[in-house]
RNA sequence: GCGAGAGUGGCGGAAUUGGCAGACGCACUGGACUUAGGAUCCAGCGGGCAACCGUGAGGGUUCAAGUCCCUCCUCUCGCACCA
């Protein structure tokens, strides 16, 4: 009898389908665990990303529902995007020919691997059955205002003559044709996400079952800080500049002030002192550079005067305004008070540009001179030079300032966020449509609910360059009004994927609801997600955008959850040869070629044993070669004593036995309790193999006297029973078959996961560490019910011991029960 | 620069609360079986002849430090003109 994972993982796979063995309903007798991978996008074939991915989500699924859980877990498709564009550009196939032939493969692979889905939840994002929901939620949020139109800078590629995403331009290049990305304004749709901020902060200090590292860089993103706005006003006018600063204790010493160049003052008051074409050039000339160049730090702090003066309420000093390079006309109020002793942007900018430097906070146990600072002093201080708030603390200052402001009418406390609205438009075929219409007499009309979905039309082919493809459709295109009925334009703009994977996991709960987005009760007893899992390139994008939309949804009134992800881990990526695994550099493992040559429980076992979760995986392919070695060992062990086992009940209860039945019985106990421990706690399921291979080893070695099977074989059965139900998460094929080789009923993924006895995971001896002066000099095997005296004498009678206190006084006497004595001697 | 994490054999990685450093696996070495072995099984495997020395470096606390404290170095990731 040979191991064939070929065959064995064939019948297996068959029988689960058949039998629907991972099928999930409602059932409210067991408590509910909601297990979710991050779903794929459906670019062809699986890549180990997806293998360790979907893997680790096995495992956990499997587990629990053997420890009685009622589990859901689901698999679908990001089908939306670009390469199914770009493919039908290049191959002249239709996105969604394309599409639809890579999940059918796809499914086929993660099939093969042996996951637990429940199928028949499957999901893709393109069909209309789902997207015709995101309609339904946009046209809401639209309701509410959550959903708006305005015009803003876009990243634009002006080969592919089509706007890019954040995320599609990479280093200032556009990631498809590598030319440089410029910005240009158009009309866009977003989202309001910047509504929600302070409570998508908020949450990410109680989220516990988050890593982390991701939930500050949540918060970075954010970016939350908080200040005052003050209003500057323009000399020789009613008019006044408001700024935003995090520093109002410094307000004493703001001596000129920046504005961005695209602020429509800049030009309106260069105009007005006779600099416009001075400033225009410059404005101009800011305008062109890229954006990233001009926000990097290498980019020189530039600016010029725009002849206008406005002037410090606080010290009535005239400051001058200038247009500068740095200042962002998207954060706070797009104009800045300077104030160069205590920032390093306007010190630099103050320095090139001749203007004063004014310190208003002095540090501790050093006098700051403003002709021999080499750069501002950014820290806390006391205040000087502040009129009647001289000598506060700096941190008390910024208060009183905001309260002093308030009062007089000066301005007021203010919060400001980095994070901006979520800009959903995207002109792109293949996507979801927008819908709404645009009539010339009503405006901005939404497509009226019994209209959805707004389907997307076929198409014969995508332009390659670029556009709107739909906008070249004139019967999607026209339309009429469904408000006046008067002739009417379709938005022809398509939503970015992010929007799709933003609620699928709502879907999964009732994928085939047609009554609405998903059916409440399904909702109420799934969500939220108890174990999410995914890679950490996530962290940000999808995960807020699904914290936010869960939020909105909650307050549309369609769920009654906070937040969607109890738990996440965020899985390391698969490395070989020192890199990330990618076409590129060539290091690609396919997972196909592994299944083929090894099947699919060594692809798993290898995945699994060779890091933590966590941690980032080194490809190794002898490290799959012992995979496979030890499924082999563990095979042929349960092979040769099948016979012997078949038939006989296992041992239970606690009664130990004798002898080498108690021996067994031990280890099995053991391995139980610290297979369970390692799962359980943290997932670290390397080191629950490493645990199950040493009892593979022990049950090697075994060697049954003649006469003894009798007595030894219950416990024998209880051992591989325990032993590949222990497995069975992690290589449930070949567990499968042994269970039904050594006579068992049933599916070995539908029974209840092993139990031990505290008792019986106990040894009955221990191993007693001797240190003496901090060098471990013996070791003395004792029972493991001796108390303090007895150890004592044992180790005072312990010939090494003897050696090396002889005589002497022993000065101090540790005992560590159950592990090691410390002595002292002089 | 700021923030987070990590440095342990030839390699991947183990070490509850401070308590035998190197579990488990890979590679390697020797042996057995064999026509053969890149299959399998058995044994060995941090360094050093040894006393001893060993968890990035240097200090410290402690009977005892990979683990705690201080100083420093290196690497990875994230953010980076956000006023």
């Amino acid at each position: 009898m040979k191991y064939n994972p070929w065959q064995i993982e064939e019948k297996w796979q068959r029988k689960w389908e058949e039998d629907g063995v991972f099928r999930v309903t409602e059932d409210r007798t067991k408590p509910k665990y909601y297990c979710l991978e991050m779903f794929p996008y459906p670019s062809g074939r699986i890549h180990m990303g997806h293998v360790r991915n979907y893997t680790i989500g096995d495992v956990i699924s499997r587990y629990k529902m053997m420890r009685g859980y009622n589990v859901l877990h689901p698999m679908g498709w990001d089908a939306f995007g670009l390469p199914a564009e770009n493919a039908a550009i290049q191959q002249g196939e239709h996105p969604a020919r394309w599409t639809y032939s890579n999940i059918e493969y796809m499914r086929k692979q993660l099939k093969r691997m042996g996951f637990s889905y429940d199928w028949t939840r499957e999901i893709a994002t393109c069909a209309p059955e789902y997207y015709k929901w995101e309609q339904k939620f946009f046209i809401e949020m639209f309701r509410k205002g959550l959903a708006y139109r305005k015009k803003a800078l876009l990243n634009w590629c002006p080969t592919c003559q089509t706007v890019l995403a954040n995320e599609q331009v990479e280093a200032g290049k556009c990631w498809r044709c590598d030319s440089d990305v410029t910005t240009k304004e158009m009309e866009q749709w977003f989202l309001k996400i910047t509504e929600y901020a302070e409570e998508l902060l908020d949450f990410t200090y109680r989220m516990e079952g988050w890593p982390e590292k991701v939930l500050i860089m949540q918060r970075n993103w954010i970016g939350k800080s908080t200040g005052a706005e003050i209003d500057f006003p323009l000399e020789g006018s009613d008019e006044k500049i408001r700024v935003f600063t995090t520093r109002p204790d410094t307000v004493f010493g703001a001596t000129f002030m920046s504005i961005a160049p695209e602020h429509p003052l800049t030009l309106e008051l260069a105009r007005r002192f006779g600099k416009e074409e001075e400033v225009k050039k410059f404005v101009d000339r800011v305008l062109l550079q890229d954006r990233f160049y001009r926000t990097s730090e290498e980019a020189e702090k530039e600016g010029v005067f725009t002849g206008a003066y406005c002037i410090n309420p606080f010290t009535g000093r005239r400051m001058p305004i200038f247009a500068a390079n740095f200042v962002l006309y998207e954060y706070g109020t797009g104009a800045v008070m300077a104030v160069p002793a205590h920032d390093q942007r306007d010190f630099e900018f103050a320095r090139k540009y001749g203007l004063p430097i004014i310190v208003v906070i002095q540090p501790e146990g050093e006098e700051l001179h403003p002709e021999s600072m080499e750069r501002a002093y950014e820290d806390p201080g006391v205040m000087v030079q502040s009129g009647e708030f001289t000598g506060l603390p700096s941190e008390e200052g910024k208060e009183a300032i905001i309260r002093y402001l308030e009062e007089k009418g000066w301005g007021k406390r203010s919060v400001n966020y980095r994070l901006r609205d979520w800009g959903i438009s995207r002109q792109r075929y293949w996507g979801a449509p927008i819908p709404v219409v645009y009539c010339e007499k009503c405006g901005t009309v939404p497509v009226p609910e019994e209209e959805l979905p707004v389907l997307l039309p076929e198409v014969e082919e995508i332009n390659p360059e670029g556009g709107s493809p739909l906008a070249k459709i004139e019967e999607f295109v026209n339309t009429s009004c469904p408000d006046c009925g008067g002739k009417a334009r379709r938005e022809t703009d398509t939503m970015d994927t992010f929007v799709e994977s933003s609620w699928y996991f709502l879907r999964y709960c009732s994928p085939h609801c047609e009554t609405g987005p998903f059916d409440r009760e399904s909702i109420d007893y799934w969500m939220p997600v108890d174990q999410y899992i995914g890679g950490i390139e996530h962290a940000v994008l999808h995960l807020l955008y699904s914290r936010f939309f869960v939020k909105v949804l909650r307050d549309l009134g369609y769920v009654s959850i906070d937040e969607p992800f109890d738990n996440l881990l965020t899985q390391g990526m698969v490395i070989k040869d020192g890199a990330k695994m990618s076409k590129s550099k060539g290091n690609v493992v396919d997972p196909e070629h592994l299944i083929q040559k090894y099947g699919a429980d060594t692809a798993r076992l290898f995945t699994l044993f060779a890091a933590p979760p966590e941690k980032d995986l080194d490809w190794s392919d002898q490290g799959v070669e012992g995979a496979s070695r030890f499924i082999n060992r563990m095979f042929n062990l349960v092979a040769r004593y099948r016979e012997m086992v078949r038939g006989v009940p296992p041992s239970t209860g606690k009664d130990e036995g004798e002898g080498l039945a108690r021996e067994i019985r031990h280890w099995t106990h053991r391995t139980i309790k610290r297979v369970t421990r390692e799962i359980d706690t943290r997932f670290h399921f390397n080191t629950a193999i490493a645990a199950a291979m040493e009892f593979v080893n022990f049950l090697s070695k075994l060697q049954i006297p003649d006469g003894e099977s009798e007595r030894v074989t219950p416990a024998l059965k209880e051992a591989f029973r325990s032993l590949i139900l222990l497995m069975t998460p992690f290589i449930p094929h070949v567990c499968e078959e042994l269970w039904e080789m050594i006579g068992e009923e049933g599916y070995a993924s539908l029974q209840p996961w092993p139990e031990f006895y505290e008792e019986l995971a106990a040894s009955e001896k221990f191993l007693l560490v001797v240190q003496i002066n901090g060098k471990v000099r013996s070791r003395l095997e004792m029972d493991a019910d001796a108390g303090e005296e007895e150890v004592k004498e044992a180790v005072l009678a312990d010939r090494r011991v003897k050696e090396y206190v002889g005589g002497k006084e022993i000065k101090k006497w540790v005992y560590v029960p159950k592990k090691l004595v410390s002595i002292v001697v002089s």
